[in-house]
DNA sequence: ATGGTTTTGTGAAAGTAATCACGAAAACTT
DNA sequence: AAGTTTTCGTGATTACTTTCACAAAACCAT
């Protein structure tokens, strides 16, 4: 297993480099250069080279990448074929379009089960993902690793402390609360107010006119 | 006005400092230290100390923050009393989402407008927010600077040239197409998949036990 | 085969961000 | 009023990330 001296930058971008290798097969492409996926996925291609070479001589000079290989080496690598449960918490309009999304057809990462208290909403399904009442998540949790946190911000504080003593251990927090958590529990912001008042301050204060990205 | 010199990672926490303050004034809570600050907001308190210091000096030694004026100077920095209008294209789940947020809130940012194909919806208001049928987006649009896309990504390309023609300056893509655009134009990018896998990637490659974040 | 072209992989440099650590100022305490 | 404590603002350091630029390898055309 390549060693956890890969950069925190590099590894958001891989998910990014696998989808774009997966279209290109559909495509059946063969080969690909680092210029070619600099510019779909819109990353400088000098970027990618190092990128990928973090894992190894990948290339072949003068010639690119094997689009084949270099995608079944990036399945081992992301665990792709190592199939990830992740539960929903929280089935508003948010839980919902997760849900509805079909994230197994590049990741191998499933929503296997979704929380909530609305009593309409529960016993039925929706994307394929059954839902069931917030008060059985103690009993339906474990073994779950991976949860999406879809809920008001008012009540993510005391869930994450439910779900921290279930055994979570990765939570995708889509509530604008800042969650506290213990030192083994990794969470991920996405602050959907934030990046939007941070994409207007941008547009205002950093006018670009001739800047790649 | 301060000029640009502010790093790109200072302006993306402005956001989170000012909702917070918000808060603490709500509290009337009068003063907050950085390392207060710190707790809440996640963000190490010598960062904070610095993000504030491009602004100038901002805090009293021995006392901190006055939470009043602290945010009184955000408000005029992040714009906060200008009203930036913002459409939004697909109204689907996500879309949806979006549009009952009351972004209004804290942020002076406001969805006026949003457009979708689905006769049912045209017509009806959402949170407030009138829906147009998406053919209408030249006569309705113009204005408008801002735009969140949350459509399905075999229409973003398109969709994207279109919004540039009419003027747009800034996208928050939710789509997963890497949508192409001229230099002037600002893309943020928000894949829902990518932040979700990157999270698996990280729990698997990067065991935390003792670290900080 | 040979020579020109393509494209990798990577040292080195530049750019960006986070953190340490401490003097100085202001606030509290007695 | 003097001493102690708090907390800022920032120079310096360290860490991380991107980009440049080029030798070396492999390709491709004749």
């Amino acid at each position: 297993m390549v060693k956890s001296k890969i950069p925190q930058a590099t590894a958001k971008r891989l998910p990014l480099y696998y989808r774009y290798l997966n279209n290109l097969q559909h495509q059946e492409k063969t080969r690909v250069s680092s210029k070619e996926l600099s510019e779909a996925v819109k990353v400088d291609s000098a970027t990618i080279r190092r990128d990928f070479s973090y894992f190894g001589a990948l290339g072949k000079k003068g010639y690119g990448y094997n689009v084949e290989y270099l995608l079944n080496f990036f399945r081992e690598t992301l665990d792709q074929d190592e199939l990830t449960e992740v539960a929903l918490i929280g089935v508003g309009n948010l839980g919902t379009a997760f849900l509805k999304y079909n994230f197994l057809k590049n990741n191998n990462t499933k929503i296997v089960k979704a929380f909530d208290t609305a009593g309409t909403k529960i016993g039925t399904e929706i994307g394929g993902v059954p839902i069931f009442h917030i008060d059985e998540l103690e009993e339906r949790l474990p073994g779950i690793k991976v949860v999406i946190l879809t809920i008001p911000a008012s009540e993510a504080e005391v869930m994450t402390e439910r779900l921290v003593k279930i055994g979570v251990e990765g939570i995708l927090n889509f509530t604008p609360a800042r969650i506290t958590v213990p030192s083994h529990v990794r969470v991920h912001h996405i602050d959907l107010a934030v990046e939007l008042q941070a994409l207007v301050y941008f547009l205002k204060h950093y006018p670009l006119e001739d800047k790649k990205e």
